[in-house]
RNA sequence: GCACCUGUAGCUCAGGGGACAGAGCACCGGAUUCCUAAUCCGGGUGCCGCAGGUUCGAAUCCUGCCAGGUGCACCA
């Protein structure tokens, strides 16, 4: 569909006197199917030829000639409606999709080009809740979706494993820790004591210092308490990394924030040298209000680097390794300031590259009654709510379909799919009220209901057998599916092929406006329409060449259905 | 106090300056001799938070106000 845009822009665009691109850009996509696919709207050349949008639109009508992928053109009033030659699309898509298979839909625009993305960052020795499911799933999808447009992309993950936190934990484990428990369940344990250290710390003051103290010796090298402290660095990790093993997620870099321990100073001696760092109170501060920001504290009076210090020597490090052409930052949205602050020093810097830094924001997982705290151990486990929707998505596996074989692994891509889309579908910026209804609602626009059409498609397939793609060659595909493309007529057909056509501009769109949940809508509404398609249309009993063209068409929707979820980091199951 | 984000149907939310503002959930009724009924069909809902402004045209852009959320110097 973007060559057919493109080819209407090329058209239109000398009669319009502007540039084809300029042309492109006004186009748009009707709000009835009877329209066409694109349109025109004539307003914005009222002004220059002295005409009513009416008149114009006529006029253009009469000039422009069908040829190529371009049926007609029809004056509706101030529009002007561009149809498309729908066999044509029909050949082109559906040869398309059987041809390139998994990697339909996908683009080439940013080869050339590395884009890195900084997500997941769960904290060491903090159990994972579903507080770090937004960064890791909308990171995970924005991973793909970039991949998918020929970047090379690098993938993050950023540990929070270092930072006064762990002056508490080592505190409190050496104060009341067991060994034994520890082994047993490292994160859970872990977290137990952190609670309990905040507890404890309300009637006790003095353990703040303590920890305060604690960490102090961890930073200036103390054996044992860096001997601890490697101890629960090693055994999170690998709790981490087994869910993300179970999530199908992975990253090209585990660089935490300790990582840049030994760099920090390097970093503070810059931003000295460039007159950005000034004492105050005998902490190290960056004066931003010239920039209408409040500044902001490169150091603690005691000497100790903060946040914004490792995060600016981290971004420093990653250009110097990758000289991205973006950074992207999977961060939630109540760190906003942080990122402008950090944003704004690294310009200060004197480093041209960045404003190639973005943070991508997103809304709060909350209670009704409130915000989730690891410290008041009031959160829900991440893995407590894939266990939940695996069982239930097992449950209703067993109910409708007894007969199915691995009905684990189905229940795992189901339960674990409700749970990401859930995530995905809406704007990222809002925030989204945890509730275990609704993430255990499985109807609607949820991952189990593309990954049904998607189940449904591949069982009629297999039911067909797979010969009839065996009838075209590589190569004169789109040629040979003209004869058949003419048989899909029925508008739920038709409307399939115009949707499938728009996958590549999807992907396209959700990666440039950095959200997953276009492509997420996309997929629901293409399953809607499959759904339709499948109650008016009749595939293994239809005729002949109709019979062939619809089950080419469902192939194409299973590919674009298949494709989309799995840059989504959904997986489709064959059957469910 | 200041800054940023959000406000659309009973609820959860889509909505790319453009044609009559759309889905899902919930509620009611219907569809299975037929490819998986996790499906489909039908039924009705809106001062698009409020008030101004820009524009041929605003849910969409600007300003102000209201409500909720988030942040604002030694946490990350």
């Amino acid at each position: 569909m973007l060559n057919f845009k493109k080819e209407i822009a090329k058209v239109l665009a000398p009669l319009a006197g502007m540039s084809p691109a300029e042309t492109e850009s006004y186009l748009e996509i009707p709000p009835e199917p009877e329209m066409g696919e694109y349109a025109f709207p004539c307003f914005v050349l009222a002004r220059r030829f002295k005409q009513s949008p009416k008149d114009i639109s006529a006029a253009l009508a009469r000039q422009i000639k069908p040829g190529g992928l371009l049926e007609k053109t029809i004056s509706s009033g101030p529009y002007l409606n561009f149809y498309v030659r729908r066999p044509a699309l029909a050949a082109g898509v559906l040869s398309a999709a059987l041809e390139k298979g998994e990697n339909y839909g996908f683009l080439s625009d940013g080869e050339g080009q590395t884009v890195l993305i900084d997500y997941s960052a769960p904290n060491i020795a903090k159990p994972f809740s579903v507080g770090h499911l937004r960064s890791t799933v909308i990171g995970n999808a924005l991973y793909r979706l970039y991949k998918s447009l020929g970047y090379r992309v690098v993938g993050i993950n950023h540990l929070g494993d270092w930072g006064t936190q762990f002056g508490k934990l080592i505190v409190a484990f050496q104060r009341w820790g067991e060994q034994a428990l520890l082994e047993k369940e490292p994160v859970q344990y872990l977290f137990q004591l952190y609670v309990r250290f905040h507890k404890e710390a309300e009637a006790n003051p003095e353990l703040d210092e303590e920890a305060r103290l604690k960490f102090r010796e961890l930073e200036k090298g103390d054996p044992e308490a860096l001997e601890i402290w490697q101890r629960f660095r090693k055994l999170s990790l690998d709790e981490f990394q087994r869910l993300y093993n179970f999530m199908g997620i992975s990253f090209d870099s585990y660089l935490g924030e300790s990582f840049y321990n030994d760099m920090l100073e390097e970093t503070i001696r810059l931003a000295r040298e460039k007159g950005l760092a000034k004492e105050s109170e005998g902490a190290l501060v960056a004066d931003l209000e010239p920039y209408g920001l409040p500044s902001c504290l490169l150091q603690k009076k005691d000497g100790a680097a903060l946040y914004i210090t490792r995060d600016l020597t981290a971004a420093i490090y990653r250009y110097e390794k990758y000289r991205f052409s973006k950074l992207f930052y999977v961060v939630g949205s109540e760190q906003t300031l942080h990122f402008k602050q950090m944003f704004k020093i690294l310009e200060l810097m004197g480093f041209p590259w960045a404003k190639n830094c973005v943070h991508v924001p997103f809304g709060l997982i909350r209670f009704k009654d409130g915000r989730m705290s690891t410290r008041e151990g009031n959160v829900i486990f991440l893995e407590d709510v894939l266990d939940r929707s695996i069982k239930l998505a097992h449950s209703i596996i067993q109910e409708k379909n007894p007969d199915l074989e691995d009905k684990e692994s189905a229940a795992r891509a189901v339960g674990l799919g409700a749970v990401i889309f859930g995530d995905l579908l809406n704007d990222r910026i809002k925030d989204v009220e945890f509730d275990w209804d609704s993430v255990l609602d499985f109807s609607g626009e949820t991952a189990p209901y593309v990954q049904y059409a998607h189940a449904r498609i591949c069982s009629i397939l297999r039911r067909a057998g797979t010969d009839f793609t065996g009838n075209f060659s590589p190569g004169k595909t789109a040629f040979s599916f003209l004869p058949l493309a003419e048989n899909l007529t029925a508008p739920e057909e038709e409307q399939l092929i115009i949707t499938i056509s728009r996958f590549s501009e999807q992907i396209k769109r959700a990666a440039e406006e950095l959200k997953p949940s276009i492509l997420a809508h996309y997929l629901v509404v293409l399953a809607r329409e499959f759904n339709k398609f499948y109650h008016a249309c009749p595939v293994l009993t239809a005729e002949g060449n109709s019979k062939t063209a619809r089950l080419l068409l469902i192939q194409g929707v299973r590919t674009v259905l298949s494709n989309g979820l799995s840059l989504l980091g959904i997986s489709a199951p064959e059957e469910m």
